[in-house]
DNA sequence: TCATAAGCGAGACGGTACGTCGTGTCTTACG
DNA sequence: CGTAAGACACGACGTACCGTCTCGCTTATGA
């Protein structure tokens, strides 16, 4: 049975494993990331906004990157809600605006996480468990659904085809001067997305 | 006509404007980028491998960043080939292994290149001319050649479409874990591009 | 009469006025001085040393500095003794010594002890009351019962001269290369005090 | 010939070995030590007080200490001047005088050159060479003199000696409530030194 | 043929942020 | 209640890099 695997990583949300003193950290990263951008951000910056000192800080992160990447998991983590509205287009619609509207407002963050990532191996560990897998998990859920439903044949299901949305959607929010809109969603739900999984399998 | 627009901007490589100094420094630049990542690469570091010294660098390039990109530009800029095998489906399939092939080369460079790009908005609009719609030809190009053999049908273009697979592909090379390959590739030209572009119009 | 001058602080060694636990601490810190020295020194580190915790190093000497001159003044009130031997050359050779000795092993506490009394005048009271008074008691006791034996007469005595050679032995010892021995004790004794204080009185 | 021997470190000062720019930071250095003590002197507030940069300082020294080390003997190069007034007695009071005088403005400094010296094999290195030589040279000049003229035997002339009143005398600058002044300067004179010095050789 | 200027290497400089460490204060939980 | 454990604010340390600048040296041209 195939939602069996979608249930090795839930979807749902985890309660945070920070204290409060930890969010309210993670919460003044992500406030300065949105204002200034990662370079711009000092980690004497963050002390400062969370009233804390910078020994603070590195005690529970050990660089500006990991503190960056948890603040942007923190920030991730609350806004992953599953939609169920029913019906497979509305689901992946909403989706897709929780995902424009997100990634509009932490593009600077996801660039930097990026950087970060890709320059230290546990920060990649990191992001893979705690970030990777909880969207995968949700998607696959929407579209399990969905198979439930009868809407779509499991088989129709590849890798590409559920990470496609997602993926073009924060490229386009990463890049310069094309932010995705709701537009944007809708054509690749019903030009792309709807069509490839309903389509008679060969 | 269409095919006019398609040559406003020419995805036909134009010669470097670059001079042989130039050249070298930004050769140092591409090659520095590769194996340290954007943070660890150092102007210092950059003008100690092309034996120049920094002001020679910043004479040319106002900053690190004008000088990553332009490095990273003129990195594509020579890869920039359009493929023209008479059928739709090969050049598409070129076209993406070709992005996939240069983008696990480059992917560094692509991460701090979007970061500063972000950051400067003179940056963006070199980024924009020199790169986003040089891209944007290419493309055009192959599909209008398609529409000219009677493939697929003009009106079945969308922005969304054919900015989906490059898109794509970046995101996923630039993500860690998954660099895209032949494969994945393939599938999207065959589940995704091909059937909405030849799917009939409602 | 001079001798009651002398009895106004007695140089004779109180019993110590630290408990059990105290003595520990100042033992540790000590301990730690003599090893790594002043600077390198941490309270944390005599804290684990007395299987203590900070919070009960600071409740008894409210900084750093108090805690080093106390431990330096501990170490010091158990090593002063005053030399008898009914010659006053005989008890200068042995007081030289002592001091030698004794600034050989704490030369570290005892330039530690230097740089906080001199940025803190409660702690110079304290070096003042605690060891200074101490120590000039002891050595107007010696020369006092040298003229009681006739051997000197008292108005030779001058301030400066029986601070002489502590102060000069003292200095060599925290002074780097050159650490007074038994033959610099011997030649200060007998080339300088003896002569001084048994010439004729101008 | 024992001149000779005096002329193997020479008591001239020679000429710095500083550049303009180097010199206003050591200048920068001695001033704020004199104003708050080695503890709270901070390279950054040298480099601020010398409109200089950090690592402008770190360039130059590696360290706070050998900074400071540094300004310290930069301070007595230009303060040790050989004093030739015909009279034995008259030189030695006005090397004494000297020394009280620049160990009284610059007792922190002194206090804290010691702890720094003490830690550092090259540091001591450097304070041996570039300062205790020089001072040794100085005395032995004095008393050269004064055997040239018949004063003294060179046979009088002991380490301990020319080295008693300096270091009596920085001894009682640093050590806390009794610096010395021209009276301790010429009791040591007239009832140690010259008592000592030309007393018939037993 | 030589001088004057422009480009270059070398690298010091002011500035700024990093990440580390130690002090002295404070809280929490245990005995 | 005193203590062990240890988090916390503060602030200095020493490092690294950016972008600017000055200094000579080379080279390339104009008198």
């Amino acid at each position: 049975m195939v939602g069996a695997v979608t249930r090795i990583v839930d979807y749902e949300a985890d309660s945070s494993p920070w204290s409060a003193r930890e969010a309210e950290l993670l919460a003044a990263t992500l406030q300065l990331l949105q204002q200034h951008g990662y370079e711009r951000l000092t980690v004497d910056a963050v002390a400062a906004t969370a009233k804390a000192s910078k020994a603070t800080v590195y005690r529970r992160w050990p660089s500006k990157g990991e503190l960056v990447l948890a603040a942007f998991i923190e920030g991730v983590r609350c806004a992953a809600v599953r939609p169920d509205t029913g019906s497979l287009r509305e689901d992946l619609l909403r989706l897709g605006e929780a995902i424009t509207e997100h990634a509009a407002k932490h593009s600077a963050t996801i660039r930097a996480v990026m950087v970060e990532v890709s320059r230290d191996p546990a920060l990649r560990e990191a992001m893979q468990h705690q970030f990777l897998d909880q969207r995968k998990a949700l998607i696959e859920s929407v579209l399990q659904h969905a198979v439930d439903r009868g809407e779509i044949k499991a088989e129709a299901i590849t890798e590409e085809l559920w990470d496609l949305m997602p993926g073009y959607l924060i490229f386009r929010s990463i890049v310069p001067n094309r932010p995705p809109d709701r537009q944007t969603v809708r054509v690749i739900v019903d030009n792309v997305l709807i069509p490839s999984l309903t389509r008679p399998i060969s």
